[in-house]
DNA sequence: GATGAATGAGGATTCATTCAT
DNA sequence: AATGAATGAATCCTCATTCAT
């Protein structure tokens, strides 16, 4: 919920002002981060960043609503024929969620950052939050694919989503850990995130998916 | 690390102090922490902090050594028979560590906050050393059950294990979520975590497991 | 080195803040010197003063370069005539720099600081710096005068220049001494350093320089 | 002035106390030495020390009077011929101070940092007042050649004897830059102060004392 | 609407000294 | 006579926010 003035604002301020923040909130935790730092990134007057927002949380909040509503997008897209299986629409969905998290990384890297955000008086369970966004969408998904999706009945739909969701998000965590690089680094560095080719990835991700599909168990 | 002064200290002042600070690194991430606040919170002068640690860092590396310690001994005492099945023996495991987790909220949530805290100049990657801690605890079960543990050998044990450690720290994650209520909260307020039944925790631990046994497809 | 800030400021801001801080920083060697004390002299909030400098170390090299400009300066305004002896210049030189001492006592008091300041990681040597470039300025003045000047060659350039440099500093103690005064008390009273005429200044500079030329035995 | 209960200790114990103090003092000035260090490194109680001595001042001090004592007494020890010119004393009497010191290289590093501490409200002008001490040996020397001595009587001795003592203790300042070495560097790695030959040593005294009899001028 | 100086509570850390044992 | 834990005031520095211009 940004002011006005801020929505007033020409476009491109507006789009080099979410540049700057996504950065400084993929490279630093809430607390961490600095409006100092963004202000002097932009190059605008400290006084200046709270005329658009009320205060950090709300700069925070909006960037949220942002990144979120431009990952899901980015998920959604089908191209021309949707998958009728589920799990494959699953992976694919999640796929394209990482190609898009390849192109923004400080995007991708900012939500990463609320996903580990401890919940606090200041912020509240943000993190929980933002979680059950994603599983509401894993739900429809569920609804969406019925009788076809072959989803055990014996474990409750809501344990099932927050697997799904828990695993996604975990997914980077593993390749961080796999291929030893930082993250934040890279951000700071402004390199690719990953120097892993597609077809790489696609194989993870297969696996990841099979993985949540059958279990680790021996067949 | 403490130092002398510490441990020279009466066990019950060490417990006392122990106790204060797990809970303000639960409530907190490590900068957000407050050295002045555990003082405070202790009754002691500011200076006494340091003349046990030698600064903030080593009062946290010392709640991990002696937090990490804890929670493993606390999984492993097994009674009389140890299970000779893979996931049975996980899920013993997992259900000791809950209840210790029920029993130590402030040290279990200590432990969790440190596997989110970010890699820093002054931490160095604690969260990646801790996980992976975990994961070759992981990896030493799957051997010690070798062939009977029944587990599938077209993935990587090393993206087993993290699947398995990443989704047991999710588990918190969706208790907080399926009974609604607020970890942080608790640990404040000084008050049992759940009140769930051992049973009702049983039963959420063997649906959990046998999603990462067999997966979330129906047979 | 101060921030923009600091030299958008009002001058008169800028001349009470030098004033306050020559005075810090004249009473007290360089880690004595309380950067509290100065900002609640002034009259400012703590962190005011971090808008205007870095650090602590920052203002010290600032003030450094202020009262070695403007000492050199007084030193130098030489009237019509210049004198064509160069022990003449130097006398003149010196009760011109007296006088700037005079009237600047914090200036002066801070300098003489800055000249027993300990090699430190913090600061550098910043005392034979200091020295150096007073020695450099002997020596280039050794040089204006060349032969001239007519002092021993028997001796070398850098040890008579340490010597007059060395001698110069230690005029202050000798006055201490000879009119039982207290420098740094003059200093917090702000009240003027010496009741002692011009014409008593200009005879012991007269002596003195003439030890400087003659030495000390009898002819 | 310490204690009796300082005096009473077994002068092994005595020794190694004003051994470790004057190197901590030598190496820090007043304010920045630390009692702290000095006791961890005599491997005694915080408290001992403050049975020994009334508190960090009454150390300072103590160690002051020993320190001149030595010194004094250093330069004293003539052999069996007195030399009978001033000037050849003064040289001798010097030479074998600075023998002392780098014999003694920490007494020698504290006396220096003596003459550089400013005066406080805790220590009052205690580099005047030791330059005074000096100042008087050097008056009843000029007395004890009287009329052989030679001096010029135009200057009062007072500047007479200021002048030879500022000269003296300038000295070491002269060679750290001339030979570009750190003093409490040395006093640190436990080296010898100077790689320099007794005869260069000297050398260098030897023109220092014509500075002082004959001036800087060309004859 | 923009500016940027001012604020002040908060942070971690240091250290001479005290005092009960 | 020795101990060493406890003290607490003091240090520098940070940073989100405010407000007069």
């Amino acid at each position: 919920m940004p002011k006005k003035t801020f929505l007033n604002l020409p476009k491109p301020k507006q789009q080099q002002f979410l540049k700057v923040a996504f950065e400084e909130f993929a490279l630093h935790e809430y607390h961490q981060a600095s409006i100092t730092r963004i202000v002097n990134k932009l190059g605008i007057a400290k006084g200046s960043i709270y005329q658009y927002f009320e205060n950090k949380r709300d700069v925070y909040f909006y960037l949220l609503e942002v990144a979120g509503r431009m990952r899901a997008k980015a998920g959604e897209a089908n191209g021309n024929q949707t998958p009728n299986d589920f799990f494959q629409f699953l992976a694919e969905n999640f796929i394209k969620k990482i190609h898009f998290d390849l192109e923004h990384p400080s995007i991708s890297g900012f939500l990463f950052n609320v996903m580990q955000e401890k919940n606090s008086d200041e912020l509240g369970n943000i993190q929980l939050k933002t979680k059950m966004q994603t599983m509401d969408f894993v739900r429809q998904l569920m609804d969406r694919f019925k009788s076809s999706a072959r989803i055990r009945k014996d474990v409750d739909e809501e344990m099932i989503s927050y697997y799904i969701v828990q695993m996604q998000w975990g997914f980077y965590d593993y390749l961080e850990l796999k291929y030893s690089f930082n993250f934040r680094e890279k951000i700071k560095e402004n390199s690719p995130i990953f120097d892993i080719s597609d077809d790489e990835i696609e194989q993870v991700v297969m696996r990841f998916i099979q993985l949540l599909r059958e279990g680790i168990k021996r067949n």
